[in-house]
DNA sequence: CCGAATTTGCAAATGACTTGCATTTAACAA
DNA sequence: TTGTTAAATGCAAGTCATTTGCAAATTCGG
């Protein structure tokens, strides 16, 4: 019996890597559902967006919007493996890139302080982009 | 036809106010079903946390925790209205307070920078807490 | 090409949260 | 106090993102 050594990268989490890629902002598995041009079943994107972000090739968020409710969204990894935070407009429920996370500073004093271990951080602000506030 | 002016704090209402104040860390819908003493709907508890929240003596924000899954914490409004920010030990399930917001100056930068209207911030730490390092 | 292990599709299940509706509660006027 | 009426609640069903069990399809390694 042998044990596979890594398993796939298969056409459809490829695809799924494409359209977060390509999308340059986070996404919904509803989104790449939407967008990706493979014929794949929903269970299959969740499945594949887990699979992505647990190989480090996404990373992701729980955000809610009054329009769009509870939704995990989704974005691929930088080369550098930075992340970034977003703000999202409820109104036009686009994400505008805040940048790099700023967050390590403050962080590491956390986790000095406390004694505590970060694995996660989630940062994000919403309301209205200046195109919406028009 | 009078229409009433102000709906009413009632006893679930308040109770519901009383057992997040008194936890004084953030609880789920679920959690706060199990805490309150009054004989109480799941359903009404959420539309109590609803109305707490949009008269303005709760805060919230959805969290994802592996073993708890995506949930909704509310936790009371402090007197001057500050928010705070949260570390979730995902072992213990325990928050530990990071103290009050420090954002407002980053939020001022972006909102002046990309010309947006920030209307709620949402930041939590999530790891492993010195306890359960051990 | 064969056989084992992984992936996918499909349908049903889960779980948080919401909603419609009938009933109860409570504010307000008389 | 009592009747009227809006608001609050209970209950059950619905919604929606996400997960899961299982059978069928795919693919890797030999």
């Amino acid at each position: 019996m042998t044990t596979r050594k890594t398993p796939n990268m298969t056409k459809i989490r490829q695809a799924t890597l494409d359209v977060i890629t390509v999308a340059g902002h986070p996404l919904s598995a509803n989104e790449v559902l939407a967008r990706i041009l493979l014929p794949c079943n929903p269970a299959t994107i969740y499945r594949s967006l887990h699979y992505l972000e647990g190989k480090g090739y996404a990373h992701s968020f729980v955000l809610h919007c009054a329009e769009h409710g509870t939704e995990r969204y989704y974005m691929a990894t930088t080369p550098e493996n930075h992340h970034h935070h977003w703000f999202h407009c409820e109104q036009c429920h686009r994400f505008i890139d805040l940048g790099d996370c700023s967050l390590a500073p403050l962080i590491q004093e956390y986790q000095e302080k406390l004694g505590i271990q970060v694995t996660r951080d989630t940062l994000y602000l919403t309301g209205i982009c200046a195109t919406c506030q028009n």
